[in-house]
DNA sequence: CGGCATCCTTTTGGATACTG
DNA sequence: CAGTATCCAAAAGGATGCCG
């Protein structure tokens, strides 16, 4: 368990929540939890992302052992990501998040637009 | 469910997910499921925040109707903080992601290392 | 105490061009 | 196809001063 109340910068999941908790990370890991994939295919997947950022996110998970990233010698060359069995691991908490995120949607929307209201009135 | 493989822009809950997905929100999100808390005590917990990141992202919270914000009307003033209905429930996934990023640090740590040193060897 | 406003630096990220 | 390198604009974020 995670020691209550507090998230210190020594704790060491703080430099694991650094690298993980940002959209795109989680979209790729939500994606590659469905199975393998190439780095265009990805691409269109998350949509919206850039060239840049997916590489990097990528470089990012896998070094943290998240996702594996294997060259096929074809030709034109082929690399296609997979999710290690340790990205399969964290892919089910972040399913659930997801998940709920889609559930929610419209209910935040509801209080997105209240708050809103609220706040323009002053 | 979440339609499957895919994230696209405009699936509902990307906008709710750019507004969740980051550091700071993940983690107020966390100490506030354990019981209310006020704006500097919130600064303290979340160690390494600034002032404006933390006005910032409870201000988000707050607008997607995760966070509820109670000024009392004590002197000096005090604001209090506290988890909504919603809130409590997005926690739920949310901790079981803490803690296995609590639970997997070590061995995230050796894949950092082990990736490093081959990415250095080159 | 709990902010907001301002300034200024740092980081991020998109666009583009080029490569094996 | 799957990148890398570079440049540049935009956004994030810290520091500081002020206020009810």
């Amino acid at each position: 368990m995670i020691p209550p109340f507090r998230l210190d910068q020594c704790c060491p999941s703080r430099s694991l929540l650094a690298d993980l908790a940002d959209k795109w990370s989680l979209m790729i890991l939500y994606v590659l939890s469905h199975g393998d994939c190439r780095f265009n295919e990805l691409k269109r997947r998350c949509e919206g992302i850039s060239q840049k950022s997916l590489t990097q996110s990528l470089r990012r998970l896998e070094r943290n052992g998240l996702v594996s990233r294997q060259v096929l010698d074809t030709s034109p060359v082929a690399v296609e990501y997979r999710i290690t069995p340790m990205g399969k691991d964290v892919s089910t908490p972040l399913k659930a998040l997801l998940s709920w995120a889609y559930a929610h949607s419209e209910e935040v929307e509801r209080a997105r637009a209240a708050f809103d209201q609220k706040t323009a009135a002053k």
